[in-house]
RNA sequence: UCCGGGUUAGGGUAGUGGUCAUCCUUCAGCCUUGUGGAGGCUGAGACGCGGGUUCGAUUCUCGCACCCGGACCCA
């Protein structure tokens, strides 16, 4: 016996099936606002991490050196695969660029719930548009996404924020400030307490009092609160984009699911404007449930010309806990049309009707394992089968077969040649 | 890397320092070479791995692995 190993799981067809339906609902949502599908590598250069990251996330990738001696990582995320055909393609790609995918993704990381060291997302991504339009198309591409699967607005929102709304307050204070330490600490406030919240505050270079003055900045309802305590034009254009971002989403329909959340900031640093998270409303699933923003500089950062971006990555396991909690996640009974069973020697006749019924577009299956009448009637029943179609050495010597509906247990004959017919021939049809 | 709780057939469980480890379910075959869901019979199938204590360990003990939660991290 071999172990799977730990943080990599199987998916056995019950729960494929499951995982199927959702995929194809967030893939058939994208698609409908025209995203277009990319495949990409399972494997990049390790640089394209450890140079926005540093060395030690090495700690956190499968990361090995292959057989031609190159430092070789499974990727973690797909932003810089997507941010590197980006650069790569260049002027020879339209804009906006639209792109969707679905796959796995790989970190060696401490397993926990709705998180794996495989883990699927569906990542969503526009390239060339600063328009807030874009941030709320992505938006709306998530919203519908998750309508789409059975969620309400009583299940899940959209906390959204703006990291140049909070960079240009930080730099409004005397204080010099570290920003990316400070978004981290606003990153973390709602999971830590009031006292280790102002204490990372303080180390990003924040007294006492202006952490204070900063918490509540971003407790408040009116937005132009903020614009006049920071006097710059750099909070007032973070602010009108904020605004703009949430007046399309009015337009598109999914404002509802939005609240102005100036306390999410995602742990990202690559983040450059508006930025949210999806949370479950009910508070069952604890961290946020994906998340997605605008980043503008990285492309230009991989040596790209300035080209802005923005993307959300809904992570299957932790929208699979949402789904679960919510009770909507798809449930699909196994489904079979028909089974084709054999008495005798009858292989030839079996096989042709079997190959009509599939040609018709049905799902079909017939004994491959020789057994009796009794044990082949057990397994029709296991798999669903809605009709048994019996050819038989007697059926055969009249020119018929028996069709017989499972549900009812009814049963008719048919002739062979006559036999299958229709596009989805049912006990009713023929009876 | 750290903290807490777990691990007995495919799934769910009972139990014990000592003869064949309990029951339910599942699976396969048969009763019934032509009728599934019911019943009966037969069979398959487990003490996570390693060390220690012991005459003897599935049981006590230590370590490890894995599972479930959580911390850290979340590019």
């Amino acid at each position: 016996m071999y172990d799977r190993l730990k943080g990599f799981r199987d998916f056995y067809p019950e729960e494929m099936s499951s995982r199927r339906e959702v995929t194809d609902a967030l893939e058939g949502t994208a698609r409908r606002y025209g995203f277009r599908e990319v495949g990409t590598p399972a494997l990049e250069r390790v640089e394209l991490y450890t140079d926005k990251s540093g060395e030690e996330i090495v700690d956190e990738l499968y990361a090995f050196e292959d057989r031609g001696g190159r430092d070789v990582a499974m990727t973690p995320e797909l932003t810089p695969t997507v941010a590197r055909m980006v650069v790569e393609k260049g002027q020879a790609l339209s804009k906006p660029i639209k792109w969707f995918s679905t796959r796995p993704f790989w970190r060696y990381e401490q397993v926990q719930q709705g998180r794996f060291r495989e883990f699927y997302q569906t990542n969503v991504d526009i390239f060339g548009s600063s328009e807030p339009d874009a941030d709320a198309e992505v938006l709306a591409f998530a919203a519908d996404a998750l309508t789409g699967l059975g969620l309400t607005g009583d299940d899940f929102e959209f906390r959204v924020s703006h990291r140049d709304i909070l960079g240009g307050l930080l730099s409004a204070f005397e204080a010099d400030v570290d920003v990316r330490a400070a978004i981290r600490a606003v990153d973390k406030s709602e999971k830590i307490e009031p006292a280790a919240y102002y204490d990372l505050l303080a180390e990003a270079g924040l007294s006492y009092d202006e952490a204070e003055r900063f918490d509540a900045l971003l407790a408040t309802d009116d937005l132009s609160e903020l614009v006049d305590f920071a006097g710059t034009d750099r909070v007032e254009a973070a602010v009108s984009n904020l605004q703009a971002v949430l007046d399309a989403t009015e337009d598109f329909g999914v404002r509802e699911y939005c609240t102005v959340s100036l306390e999410t900031a995602r742990g990202l640093d690559y983040y450059t404007g508006a930025v949210f998270e999806c949370f479950d409303t009910q508070g069952d699933v604890s961290r946020a449930v994906f998340g997605g923003g605008r980043y503008d500089d990285l492309i230009e950062s991989y040596g790209g010309q300035p080209t802005p971006a923005v993307g959300v990555a809904p992570g299957h396991a932790t929208l699979s806990l949402l789904l679960r909690r919510a009770g909507v996640w798809p449930e699909e009974e196994l489904a079979t049309d028909y089974y084709v069973l054999r008495v005798g020697d009858t292989r030839p006749t079996a096989a042709r009707v079997a190959r009509d019924l599939r040609e018709r577009g049905n799902v079909v299956e017939t004994d491959v394992a020789d057994r009796s009448f009794g044990a082949q009637m057990s397994y029709a029943d296991s798999i669903n089968a809605e009709t048994v179609v019996i050819v038989g050495e007697r059926d055969l010597e009249n020119g018929e077969v028996t069709v017989k509906d499972m549900a009812s247990g009814d049963q008719t004959t048919v002739p062979v040649d006559e036999f299958p017919g229709s596009d989805h021939p049912t006990y009713d049809d023929l009876s």
